[in-house]
DNA sequence: ATGATAATACCAACCAGTCGGTTTGTAAAG
DNA sequence: CTTTACAAACCGACTGGTTGGTATTATCAT
């Protein structure tokens, strides 16, 4: 077992960490994630973040590795739920960004790091990776325009939301959701 | 007539810290928009640029207003060699979001801006406004459902194009671009 | 036309603050 | 006693912005 009363829990403090990161980042943005901010909402000084991200460059890529795990979850949430596998990683994938879990800043970060991706060369690199690999999974909607086309949009649905537009046409927003979901059991 | 030539000329020194700025973001992102690079790729002076943008912040709405002006005329444009007013704001919005003018780092910018809005409110703000002022000119196609989905997987697009990925795919890209034009027409 | 005056368009140096990272120290766990 | 897990102080590099000055251009009375 782990031990149960230790003083100190180094993992919580990893993830404690790693919430903080989320959390600035998500206020803020990336370029506004300093060591020490995210330090003192972690309640731990620069030093002891430093422990666990040896550098910046370390924390950002490990916090962008815990949001795609979440998003990776996501997706395959709804894909469990989904008997249907025609177009079901599409599907799941629109349903995964046009509705996040947790918290709505959420989508802010994906944002983040999306904006980071096109800077930074090395989570270019993590993300394509990700999709490969998610395409390697679900084979169902590989090569498909459809598919491709329903991502696309999937990925302007959050978009908006991680800039705020759009709060008023919530209604055409949701029809325009509908209609690719539907796009999708036609693949 | 503008004097020919004169040694000071305020309005092309403008334009080449513009350019300058827009350089440096595309490359580095909008992070690493620092007053003394864009000074020196411009050939002048932090003093020099500080008199044109009298804050870093002056900069980086100008570069923002300046690429709404080029995208508007890109959509603009669109428009005005289509003939079918069906659904005609949203292609040229998405052929203008695929087919950027320019050199391809533009795409870059576009993304970099785009993700800045979600932290700065006030690039939030200029972008509502520029979306609202679209729409009420061209009232075609508002509260469509479909030509919104067009435009949420042109945001996308371009969001891949920004980012590097997707590279690969190419025909199944094309294919889907194809499929969105379609979709307008039924608007 | 011309010389005085004001306004504009810069430049070089500097300042105060910030940030990533290092170093040193120390208490707890094994 | 060694290793782990931190804390506190510090350092060098950098950044946005200021200041004080200079060269150029525009205005205008003479």
């Amino acid at each position: 077992m782990t031990n149960n009363n230790r003083k100190r829990q180094p993992e919580i403090v990893r993830e404690q960490l790693l919430a903080s990161a989320a959390s600035v980042a998500a206020e803020r943005g990336l370029g506004a994630l300093t060591l020490d901010l995210v330090a003192q909402r972690a309640g731990v000084s620069k030093g002891g973040l430093i422990h666990h991200f040896p550098s910046r460059r370390a924390l950002v890529e490990g916090l962008f590795n815990h949001l795609l795990a979440l998003f990776e979850s996501s997706v395959a949430n709804y894909i469990s739920q989904d008997s249907n596998p025609r177009g079901r990683f599409s599907r799941a994938y629109l349903m995964a960004s046009a509705f996040p879990v947790g918290d709505p800043d959420e989508s802010k970060l994906h944002g983040a790091f999306a904006l980071a991706m096109s800077n930074d060369e090395h989570l270019a690199a993590i993300w394509r990776e990700w999709v490969a690999a998610q395409m390697g999974k679900h084979s169902e909607d590989v090569g498909s325009a459809i598919g491709l086309m329903v991502r696309y949009a999937a990925d302007g649905i959050w978009l908006e939301a991680c800039a705020g537009t759009g709060a008023d046409c919530a209604k055409t927003r949701a029809s325009a959701i509908d209609r690719l979901i539907e796009l999708t059991y036609s693949i």
